[in-house]
Formats: C-alpha cells, sequence, structure tokens
DNA sequence: AACACGGGGAC
DNA sequence: GTCCCAGTGTT
C-alpha cells in the first residue's frame, strides 16, 4: 500500500475530501486495482485505475532520492532555485550548494540585495554562470512585482527571467500542486520509449511534449503532481539515457519499448562539439580567474588563461556583454559589483 | 529549428 | 575521448 501511504503527503495541502477516504483504508491490505474496484467511480478517483500512475506512485514512493529540496516545509523560492540550478547539471552537484544558498538567502529579497560577485562566487562551479545572474534578476523581479512571493501562476512565473517553460511548470507543480505536465529531457525520453515504443525522444516540440506528458495525467491535481514528479525521477533512475534498467522498471510490462524488444543505437546519436579549447572553455577559464581573486585582475593574468588572442579576446568580449565581467579603466577586470 | 552556453563524472 | 545532465534565451 505504498502508493496510498504517499498520498498522506500531500494531505494536508490538498485538504481534499478523497485524500481522508483513501487515508481511511490505508491499514487495509489491499492492492491499488482492488481499492479502485472497492471504491467505485463514485469516488472520483480515477488515478486509482490509472494503472500508470499507481504503478508510478508506488514505485516513487519506495525509491524516490532523498534530495535536499524534498524535505518538508521547503519553500516555494527554495523549489525555484533547486530547479535552475538543475537545469543542465546533475542534481549530486546541486545538492551541497542548494544547502548554502538557501542559508545563506532564505527568500527573494535578501537574495536580491546580494550583489552580483557574491552571486557569481557563491555559484562557484556549477556552470552557465549567467543562470546565477538571471536567478538574481528573477528574485528583484519576484520582489517588484509579487511583493516577494514566488507566484504559483505558470504565466506570472514564465514571465521571470531564467524561467522557462519547464521550470515555470516545474514550480507551479511540484511546490503548488498544480495540475500540469512537466516536460524536461527524462520525462521526454520516458514518454518517447513508453508511448511511442521509440529509444529516444527526438528534437524537442514544446507544444506537443506538453500534450503528450498531459495526457497521461490523473484527474486529481495532487495526485497529478505526485505522478509528474515520479515520471520525472524514473528518467533520472531508470528510464536513463544510456543504459535503461528495464528489468526493474515499474511500467516494464506495458512499456511499448520494452515490448517492441528493440535495442538502444550503439554509436553516438549526434555530432558533439570538443570542450577543451572552445570559446565556452576559456570563458569558463576566465570566469574561474575572477572567481577565485578577491579583487581587479590585471589583463596579463586573463592572458594567461589562452594562447590564442582572438578566441581570448571573443571569451572575454561576451563576458562583458552578457554582464558577468566588468572592464575597468585601468586594464583590469572584475566580477560586476 | 538550431546555437550558444560550463563543468564534472561515468564509461 | 565521448556522452550526458530537472533548460533558457537568442537568432
Amino acid at each position: 500500500m505504498a502508493w496510498v501511504v504517499s498520498l498522506r503527503a500531500v494531505r494536508s495541502a490538498s485538504g481534499a475530501r478523497g485524500a481522508i477516504r483513501i487515508l481511511s483504508l490505508e491499514e487495509s491490505p489491499v492492492g491499488a486495482a482492488r481499492l479502485a474496484a472497492r471504491m467505485g467511480r463514485a469516488a472520483q478517483w480515477r488515478a486509482m485505475d490509472d494503472w500508470l500512475t499507481s504503478r508510478l506512485l508506488d514505485w516513487f514512493e519506495e525509491s524516490k532520492r532523498d534530495l535536499p529540496w524534498r524535505a518538508e516545509g521547503t519553500t516555494a523560492w527554495g523549489v525555484l532555485v533547486s530547479e535552475v540550478m538543475s537545469q543542465q547539471t546533475p542534481v549530486a552537484r546541486v545538492a551541497p550548494i542548494w544547502q548554502e544558498w538557501l542559508g545563506r538567502w532564505p527568500d527573494p529579497a535578501s537574495f536580491a540585495a546580494a550583489t552580483q560577485a557574491d552571486v557569481l562566487r557563491a555559484w562557484g562551479r556549477l556552470g552557465y554562470p549567467r543562470r546565477a545572474l538571471r536567478l538574481h534578476e528573477c528574485a528583484a523581479a519576484v520582489v517588484e512585482r509579487h511583493g516577494g512571493e514566488v507566484p504559483a501562476d505558470i504565466t506570472d512565473l514564465e514571465a521571470l527571467p531564467g524561467i522557462g517553460t519547464y521550470t515555470a511548470a516545474a514550480v507551479a507543480v511540484f511546490h503548488y500542486r498544480r495540475r500540469h505536465a512537466v516536460v524536461d529531457t527524462n520525462v521526454r525520453r520516458v514518454v518517447a520509449r513508453f508511448v511511442a515504443g521509440e529509444p529516444d525522444a527526438g528534437t524537442a516540440t514544446t507544444a506537443a511534449d506538453l500534450r503528450a506528458a498531459a495526457a497521461l495525467l490523473p484527474p486529481d491535481p495532487t495526485v497529478a503532481a505526485e505522478h509528474s514528479i515520479a515520471l520525472m525521477e524514473l528518467g533520472a533512475m531508470i528510464c536513463t539515457a544510456r543504459k535503461p534498467d528495464c528489468a526493474v522498471c515499474p511500467l516494464r510490462e506495458r512499456c511499448r519499448f520494452k515490448e517492441s524488444g528493440a535495442v538502444l543505437p550503439e554509436g553516438p546519436s549526434r555530432k558533439r562539439q570538443r570542450y577543451h579549447g572552445t570559446t565556452r572553455y576559456v570563458r569558463g577559464q576566465i570566469m574561474a580567474v575572477l572567481r577565485e581573486s578577491s579583487g581587479p585582475v590585471p589583463r596579463v593574468v586573463i592572458d594567461g588563461v589562452w594562447h590564442e588572442a582572438p578566441r581570448r579576446e571573443a571569451a572575454l568580449s561576451g563576458l562583458i556583454s552578457d554582464g558577468l565581467v566588468e572592464a575597468l579603466p585601468n586594464n583590469h577586470f572584475t566580477l560586476p559589483t
């Protein structure tokens, strides 16, 4: 009855009558399907006879990772920060930085008051430091537009700097428990395999991906929210890109990819740019120098990070136009103040 | 639709 | 050495 137990966590948030009724059956050692049959359609829990949701939530309750932002009492701001940090960055690397940030800047107002240099140093080597600056702008916008409270409305969320389709949905669903599809790379892959029987998701097509994921959602918002989290977790832990562990997948009996008996293509699926020596690499080197220096850095030190002047200058001017670096009159460079 | 944008860890 | 990762903003 892990599936039923999982509803306990959302009981207070939902206040739904249905949740209470389910909980009353908690001691009864019956499976989700039998429970559904007993309750009947009048209970309005179509989720109960939704095989996918039932399997997903049973598995999730048992196997979910103990991520710090999943702790009870995490604020909407905490969830938003965790999502922005997790954009293109593995959660294992995000967790310690997230802890530090939430301790230091527990809400949008305190974070908005920090300097850009402090923000960029605290971001450390998480990568894509423009995210840190956008998060800073985001906090200011939350203070200005929403009185310091992270909004629950998807449209309001998407209007914030650095918050796109995915992150807006993630905050609305994971924190505010809205019923809305949350589509990241994991969900796209799981849906491609489970529904379409394809080995991997193709190029992202936001509207179609959202429709496909939305079609799988159970009717109740709180259950749908858990379903969305679980689907992402499944993609991250079981239905992985390289080596899906179908043997232990809770969805294996009805997965069209598993049914097809197909195997993942071996070779590289697409051409990939080298990293070392790219502008992006050089930008990273320059940022590392500036982060680790307490004050302005002379040009000669910047010149040391890469031998080719054109590449170096391209990286530097890019950083300046992105607002990540400031050029001082005395030919020194610094993180923005 | 295709790019640019970090950095680290798994294989 | 290559691939992947809780994406977003710009062109």
